[in-house]
This record gives C-alpha cells, sequence and structure tokens, in this order.
DNA sequence: ATTTACGCTTACGTTAACATCAGTTATTTT
DNA sequence: AAAATAACTGATGTTAACGTAAGCGTAAAT
C-alpha cells in the first residue's frame, strides 16, 4: 500500500515552489491536507495533485482552471444531467488544448526556420574569417 | 505591394481585445505604429506582430518573452557573439515549447481518460432506464 | 453648426498569483 | 535547558496585464 505522506517542505523542494504557494493551493481548493495538530500532512493524493496543477499551471492555466479540471479526473457522477455537463466541459478542455497544440507546432516552424537562418550566418561569417 | 494599413480599433476588432492592450503592447516595445498626428497608424507588420503575439500569449508567455522570441524573428544578427546567443535563446525557447509539448499530450491523455470512463456510465444508466 | 464617433493621454482601479514579514508554537538537536 | 529548525497564522507588499474613466482633440455625418 503506498501509505506515504510528506511534509509541505518536502513537497515544496519536490516541486521547486515554496511552501506559501502550497497553501495558496489549499486555500484554492486544489488540496486538502490532514492535520496532525496544525501541521498540514499531505498524502500521495495531493501529492498527485499538486503534480498535475505544475503541469496544467506550465500550459497558462488559472488555478481555477486548474482545479476544474483535476476535479474532473475524480469525480465520479451518477446524474445524466451532471454527466453531460462533465463532458462538455472535458471537451471544452480538450479543445483549448488543441488549439495550443497548434499554436506549438506553429511557433515550433518559426523558430526551426530563424535558427537555419542563424546556423547559415554563422558558417558563412566562419568561412570568411577561414 | 502590401502597402495595407489598419486603425488601433480595427485590429481590436480583428483579434478581440480592446485598443488599451494594444497600446500597451505598444508600450512593451512590441508594436512601433507610425503616427498621423497623434494617430497610430499600424502596418501589415505591426499586424503580424500583433498576431505572433497573440499566438504566444496563448501559451503562456509574458509580454517580455513574447517580445524576445518575436524580435529574434526579424534580427538579422551580424557578429559571432551575437550569432550565438541568438540560437542559444532559440534553443531555450525552444525547449520550453517541446516541454508543453509534452504536458499537453500527458493532459489530453488524462482527459481522453476521463472523457470514456463518463461515456461508459453514461451509456450504463440508459441501458438501465432503457 | 453641432452632434457623433474615434482616438489620444493620464491616471487610478483590479485581479491573480504569489512573496515577504512578523509574531507564535512546536519539535528536534545540542 | 537552550537553541536551532520547521511550521503555523495573519497581514501587507508586489508584479503583470490589463480595465475603466475623465477630459480633450479632430474629423465625419447629419
Amino acid at each position: 500500500m503506498k501509505n506515504t505522506s510528506y511534509t509541505i517542505s518536502e513537497l515544496a523542494t519536490e516541486y521547486e515552489i515554496t511552501p506559501r504557494t502550497i497553501r495558496l493551493y489549499e486555500e484554492q481548493g486544489i488540496l486538502s491536507p490532514q492535520r496532525e495538530g496544525r501541521r498540514r500532512i499531505y498524502s500521495e493524493r495531493d501529492r498527485v495533485r499538486l503534480r498535475l496543477t505544475m503541469r496544467v499551471r506550465r500550459l497558462g492555466m488559472s488555478l481555477a482552471e486548474a482545479r476544474e479540471l483535476i476535479d474532473m479526473y475524480s469525480n465520479p457522477q451518477d446524474e445524466e444531467h451532471q454527466l453531460h455537463t462533465l463532458l462538455e466541459r472535458l471537451q471544452a478542455h480538450r479543445d483549448r488544448l488543441l488549439a495550443q497544440h497548434r499554436d506549438i507546432e506553429l511557433t515550433l516552424t518559426e523558430i526551426g526556420r530563424v535558427h537555419e537562418q542563424a546556423q547559415q550566418a554563422l558558417s558563412r561569417l566562419r568561412q570568411e574569417r577561414g
């Protein structure tokens, strides 16, 4: 059984963020560590949710969006209506990610173009100097 | 010849942003429209730079990063040292974009998993209700 | 000739996502 | 026992990226 638990500074070190940030994520409802007195004890689940949060934050999502998405990962709905809106929200996130995917490819193409030009300019310089 | 020019509100409408935002981008050195009296006149080049800015902003880049990257697109360097740092910066941007690319794929995989589960739960509900 | 529309500058307001600090408690380490 | 270490709760500060509003100029439409 994974019965591992973590302190706030362990997680902070692992993900290279400050404890302040981790507490903020709790305020935002993303994490919900247990307490041992006043101290926070983070479970493996908390750690996973933190990792997922960092991942989508790198993609420019807000904390609110991050929370929504991550909550959907583990939210077993029972009503048909709820399942429907879940599917819709998932599709919305997917659409956005696909758009970003395209944006990345376009940007990489541009970078590749400039990179090549720079390489050529560099070899020309070395030729002349030769 | 593309001698087209645009007013601020034309660009604002096209890219669904406010004039305020466009003026801000000028302050940040991303755009540099000509003036006709006090009025700003945007060239095709400005428009392209605005489009590129919007693109990388969707990827979560800051305006400073956007400016740096977009400036590199059109900056013909002449010194070897400058070409080297240009190549380095390009590679840094590329690395970051590739990391984002992976993050997107991971997130899409998760979403796909949840999406399937939800679909299945939905068909089960409909089966029962029959 | 005067509304109306568009644009300008200047300045203050706002929100998100933290950082920083002060003061306190609790727990190790020496 | 004393001191260092880690964590806690407020509270205030900071930065980026805008939004909003006031007051003014200019040009086009009625």
